[in-house]
RNA sequence: GCCCCCAUCGUCUAGAGGCCUAGGACACCUCCCUUUCACGGAGGCGACAGGGGUUCGAAUCCCCUUGGGGGUACCA
């Protein structure tokens, strides 16, 4: 069993295209088979290694490692030409003389019928002397693939069950070659070079989003006439926009190198994706990881509608995640981004205690850096703390506070009695003291559990320093 | 236009004729926890697109309508 990813580097690693790796992956794992890659870069103009490099490196972040070199499919083009050679050795293929203005011609006069756009195979039976005529003009030629209208095709999809496709709806017989002078192959297409591969590779399965169906019947064809035996297929749901739409670049962040670069953990997006479109068995639960999804993953669970793109529970899972990080494994992720700010944590010790601090109220690692600020750099008071500042009681309980802070080292328990003499001392309720502590250490009313955040930043002296300054 | 596909809470989905007064998750609301925010806990709101069949019985099967999506390249 071999399933393939053919990304083409046209671009950076989409939200899609990921989705689709994961279905391939968790299949292969599933059934014990090989995850494959292929890079079909056979579009010149539009491909970059940088595009390439990005692929690899968003697949490997997702944890989605696969099993032999990718197959680079610029390398091939030999074995695309000398397949489309025996198509026209045998007939099944011809040259195609036909101008690009011909051709606008008729699907303009297609358009204005209100009929279908489609090549009326007008090539397909030349004579041997309007051949002749087109070459002797130094016309350039298309190779095309013969499609009989009458042909029926059909396949067992793995997510759609019995597909039928006539080959009257395929668009009359598609090209499999680019133009070029006509004693020569020019360019060999997508539908072509895809069977090819797909065939040299021995891929079993073909799982690939349902925007490919159209193409499956065209390669179906193409399997039938280079005697090739066929894969099965697996067409997936889309994942949609918020309209409700294919979710294209078009749509912001897409690429799995922007949500990363957002803050979003591998673990999150990889079970998100895998909850777009199919669902894990009763009791298993929506958290999962990869390996724990390939115990258990099949097509009969894979959903055939489209599946909505849904921000909240994407941040849901990516919370939950982080809520789960041990406090040295959350340091890891933390530490690169404080590193950013210029924040250097005076100890390691301080650095976990304050990851542990920030952990549960994290949905993105992003969120860490504006969370983290007031440990690093003294925040400026907003109105709600100056007003909280200015209550009755609020500065002699400070003051009182400050009397009786240690130069040295303080305890939770230490802390505790402290806040116990003051309150006392200053004749004030305890939450007086509690909310202005707050103000004049957060700078803020809201913020991560008080005595913790006072114990660290006591060390430092900044407590004193930002008590002092409420004064 | 033509071809194909799809259709359960706002969103992702469970459901393969009686287990459904339709279950879960996210979001939202309420309460609890917490002298803050968040986390966490407990509740709540909320859907079978419509119409015909088939059947003793339909969210589940069939047909139509409606709605949505994909495809229709000398891109991949």
């Amino acid at each position: 069993m071999r399933v393939r990813l053919a990304p083409s580097p046209t671009g950076t690693l989409h939200i899609g295209t990921a989705r689709t790796a994961v279905f391939n992956w968790l299949f292969a794992r599933r059934q014990g088979g090989q995850f494959l890659l292929r890079i079909e870069d056979t579009d010149r103009a539009r491909s970059k290694p940088e595009y390439t490099a990005n692929i690899l490196e968003g697949l490997q972040w997702l944890g989605l490692t696969w099993d032999a070199e990718p197959v680079i499919q610029s390398e091939r083009i030999a074995e695309h030409r000398s397949a489309i050679q025996q198509l026209l050795n045998s007939g099944k293929a011809y040259r195609c003389y036909a101008s690009e203005a011909e051709l606008t011609e008729m699907r303009d006069r297609q358009a204005a019928e209100n009929r279908a756009p489609r090549y009326d195979n007008r090539h397909r039976d030349l004579s041997p002397e309007q051949e002749q005529a087109y070459l002797a003009e130094g016309r350039e030629a298309t190779i095309r693939f013969r499609i009989d209208d009458d042909a029926s095709i059909t396949w067992t999809d793995l997510v759609r069950g019995e597909m039928r496709w006539s080959g009257a709806d395929l668009g009359g017989d598609m090209v499999i070659a680019r133009r070029a002078p006509a004693d020569q192959i020019g360019d060999p297409l997508y539908n072509l070079v895809v069977v090819v591969d797909d065939a040299a590779m021995a891929i079993s399965h073909v799982i690939r989003g349902e925007d490919h169906i159209a193409n499956t019947a065209k390669q179906l064809l193409l399997y039938e006439a280079l005697g090739a035996p066929v894969p099965v297929f697996a067409h997936t749901p889309l994942i949609l926009n918020k309209e409700g739409k294919k979710l294209s670049k078009r749509d912001g962040v897409t690429s799995v190198s922007d949500f990363r670069a957002q803050g979003y953990t591998a673990e999150a997006l990889a079970n998100y994706m895998t909850l777009l479109g199919w669902s894990p068995p009763e009791g298993m639960g929506e958290r999962f990881s990869l390996a724990e999804a390939a115990e258990v993953f099949g097509f009969d669970r894979v959903n055939k509608a489209g599946a909505r793109f849904d921000w909240d529970k994407l941040n849901w899972l990516n919370s939950q995640v982080l809520h789960e990080r041990s406090p040295d494994q959350l340091l890891a992720d933390l530490q690169p981004l404080w590193s950013t700010q210029g924040w250097q944590p005076a100890t390691a010790i301080w650095a976990q205690e304050l990851a542990a601090l920030l952990g549960p109220s994290l949905t993105t690692l992003q969120d860490a850096i504006e969370q983290a600020r007031p440990f690093f750099e003294r925040p400026a008071l907003t109105e709600a703390a100056e007003q909280q500042l200015a209550t009755e009681g609020a500065r002699p309980a400070l003051a009182a506070l400050l009397e009786r802070l240690p130069e040295g080292s303080l305890t939770a328990e230490g802390a505790q009695s402290l806040l116990g003499e003051a309150v006392a001392a200053a004749g004030v309720k305890k939450g007086v003291l509690m909310k202005s502590l707050r103000a004049a250490l957060l700078g803020s009313l809201q913020g991560p559990d008080l005595l913790t955040t006072w114990l660290l930043l006591h060390p430092s002296g900044e407590a004193r320093a930002r008590i002092a300054r409420s004064l």
